[in-house]
Order: C-alpha cells, then sequence, then structure tokens
DNA sequence: AAAATAATTTAACACTGTTAAGCAAAATGA
DNA sequence: TCATTTTGCTTAACAGTGTTAAATTATTTT
C-alpha cells in the first residue's frame, strides 16, 4: 500500500510546485502582477486546485513570507558565526540583512513591503522573529556591563533596524547613488550605533 | 457670456470633488479599497466621466502625490522659519515631516510607500524635490567650512532620510513602542548625524 | 421647432480572487 | 466483473477591478 505515500508525495510536489511557480511569476513580473490563473497556466492546471493547496491568495504569500525569514535567518547566523567580537558579529549580521534584501529583493519586498499588516505577523509567524533573536542576543551581549532593560535592547535593535531598513528602501525603489557609497553610509551607520551601546 | 466661464468653474469643482472622494475612500478604507466606481458613487456620478477629469487612477494619484508633496514641504518650510540655528532648524524640519507622515498618514503612504515607481518622480514632479531641496540647503550652511561636493551633501541628506523614514515605517506598521520612545531615538539619531556634519 | 453639440449612462471587455456544480477517471465493495 | 462511491479536475459562475465604445439623454445653437 505504498500507493498512499506516492500520492501523498506528488501532492507535496505540486504544493512545491504552486509556491515555486509563484516566486518565478513575481521575479519575471514583479508582485502586482501575480494571480492566482497565472500560477495555475505555469503548474499546468486551472485555477481551482490551487485552493486545494492553500486557503486562499494570502496563504501563499504568507508561506513564502515564511520561507523568507528563514532564508534571512540563516544568512544572518552564517554571518555572525563568521567572528568573534560582538561589534563585528553586528556588522556582519547586518551587512547579511543588506545583501540580502538585494540578493532576494522580492522576498524582501515581500517580508517588510507596506502591503503586508506586520502588527500581528510575530505573532503569527515565529519564523519572523528570529532575525531579531539572534541580533538582540548580542546587543545584549555588549551592553550586558550596564544592566538593560528589555525595552532598551529593544531601542537599540529598532535604531539599526530603521537605518539599515531606510537605506534599502531607497535603494529598492529609487537607485540614486552609487553601491559602493550606500555600503559605505551603511558601515558608518552601524558603527555609530555600536560605539553608542558601550557609552 | 459668463456661462462658459460658470460651466468651467463647475468642471474644476468636480475636478477637485473628485479628488476629495477619493481621499476620503482611502482614509475610511485604505488605498487598496479605492476604486473608480466608489469614487464615482461619492461623486454622485458613474464611473466614466472620471475619465474626463483625469486620465486613468494613477493620474489621481499622482494628483494627491502633489498635492501631499506641497503640504509637506509647507509645513517643513514654517518649521524651518522658526529657528535662526542651522542645527535647530535640522531638527525642526525633521520633526516637521515625522509629524507629517503620521497627521497625514495616506499622503505620506502614497508619497514613500513601495507601490510607487519613484524612480522618476523626481522629474516628472519636481515638488518632490522641495522637501530635499529645503533641507540640503541648510545642510551645505552647515558643512559650508569644510567646501563639500554635491555628493557629500546628498549623501548625508539620505543618511538623515533614511533613518527617519525607518523609523516612520516600523510605527506605520507594526507599532511597539510607545510615541515617546520614538520620538527620543529620532531626535538623538538627528542630532547625531547633524553634529557628524561638522566633524 | 430642428439640428448639432455636449453631458452622462449603459454595456461591454479583459482582468482579478473565489466558490459551486459538473464530469470523468480511478478506487472500492459485492 | 459490475455497480457504487470517492477522487481529481474542469467549466461556469459571481462579484469585483480598470477602462473603452456605443447609446442615450440633455442642452445649446441655428
Amino acid at each position: 500500500m505504498g500507493s498512499k505515500d506516492r500520492i501523498l508525495r506528488l501532492k507535496e510536489e505540486t504544493r512545491v510546485n504552486i509556491l515555486d511557480a509563484s516566486l518565478d511569476i513575481v521575479k519575471e513580473e514583479g508582485w502586482q502582477a501575480l494571480s492566482m490563473r497565472k500560477i495555475a497556466d505555469k503548474i499546468e492546471y486551472t485555477a481551482p486546485i490551487i485552493y486545494e493547496y492553500f486557503a486562499n491568495k494570502e496563504a501563499i504569500l504568507m508561506e513564502l513570507t515564511r520561507k523568507g525569514f528563514l532564508l534571512l535567518a540563516r544568512d544572518m547566523k552564517e554571518a555572525k558565526e563568521k567572528h568573534r567580537l560582538p561589534a563585528k558579529q553586528i556588522e556582519a549580521m547586518w551587512l547579511a540583512y543588506w545583501n540580502f534584501a538585494f540578493a532576494q529583493k522580492e522576498f524582501y519586498q515581500l517580508m517588510f513591503g507596506v502591503d503586508v499588516n506586520c502588527c500581528e505577523l510575530a505573532e503569527i509567524m515565529p519564523e519572523a522573529e528570529v532575525p531579531f533573536n539572534i541580533v538582540t542576543e548580542v546587543i545584549q551581549e555588549i551592553m550586558a556591563p550596564q544592566n538593560p532593560s528589555e525595552d532598551d535592547i529593544c531601542v537599540k535593535y529598532y535604531t539599526y533596524w530603521s537605518v539599515i531598513h531606510g537605506l534599502i528602501s531607497i535603494n529598492l525603489t529609487r537607485r540614486t547613488t552609487s553601491d559602493d557609497i550606500n555600503r559605505e553610509i551603511l558601515k558608518t551607520a552601524i558603527s555609530g550605533i555600536t560605539r553608542s551601546l558601550s557609552a
């Protein structure tokens, strides 16, 4: 009775196919061009069968969002492990974040775009908290001598994040200045905030 | 033959009505709920007549974007004129920017949201450059002793902007920390960058 | 009053997400 | 093996979107 398994495997396969097809379409034509019928075309089915794998279009986007956070978390962890000094770890992690935003532009837009109602995202999706957690860990480490509160650490995290996200936002929409200049601004900003941690 | 004038006045009036109705709908239901038929309902016409006033939906959004930039520029100018010291002027202008983002949330989302293809926005819409210009003027003033290049000033402007836009982005989507804390982060960041201008 | 022009609406097209009904093939039970 | 049920999938449909063309109504001009 391995046929059940085979069928389950096939079902899982088309689930993956739906996600892959979605990402393909988005990379080719952008998020706003993604439609159920286009996905169906790509996986050689008709639109309604998608609803046997996902409740609705938003569920597909949610799944991709989760995948994005997993990828980002992996990159940031890898970056961290390449250094010993907490300050270096912070810089490496945010540079990984920066690189991810451009290398996986579509993922980043989905994860941090305005159309996402991210208010409850962290509650619904634990994966979204992983990048936050691994960074705040190191912030905690650096600030340990000052016995910082949860809020203090949170504020510092968002200081980093807002600078970096802001810079990424300009560069994703309006590409004005060169990449090198932006990397310089980024590094300067990061080290500035990092210095402010121990002050 | 003043009837021609009266008709022109009426035409201008419904043009304004379309823009007002659009903004009303957006404030009630958000940008994604804005539709041509809803606008038509509100101005008590049918959808196609809107196309006699605007080429398409995007043209309406563009007009509102321009209005937004005019409002923002006015606020920032006012804030600037209340101070003498360049450093104070910078802080006041960015605080005005900050306040605008929350007081006119819908405008801000339209002006700086991801869905806007702002690459050519400055070219198409001169109004979009006014906030940039009045800030860079003051940056220039502060940095004058160092004979900065256009690029130097631009980099500094974007350093300010990315921090502030980043902070606003978090607070517009995810409201996590309190408003007072964010204002504190904002002020600290601004004065930090301002200090870096003369260094 | 008749003809020409302008203002407005209805109808339609090609899309969108989503649901219900129908059909055909495969699996199951007798 | 035949009848029945289940499964997989498609077609059709609904309500919505932006947009355009045709038809209709109202207004002005001759």
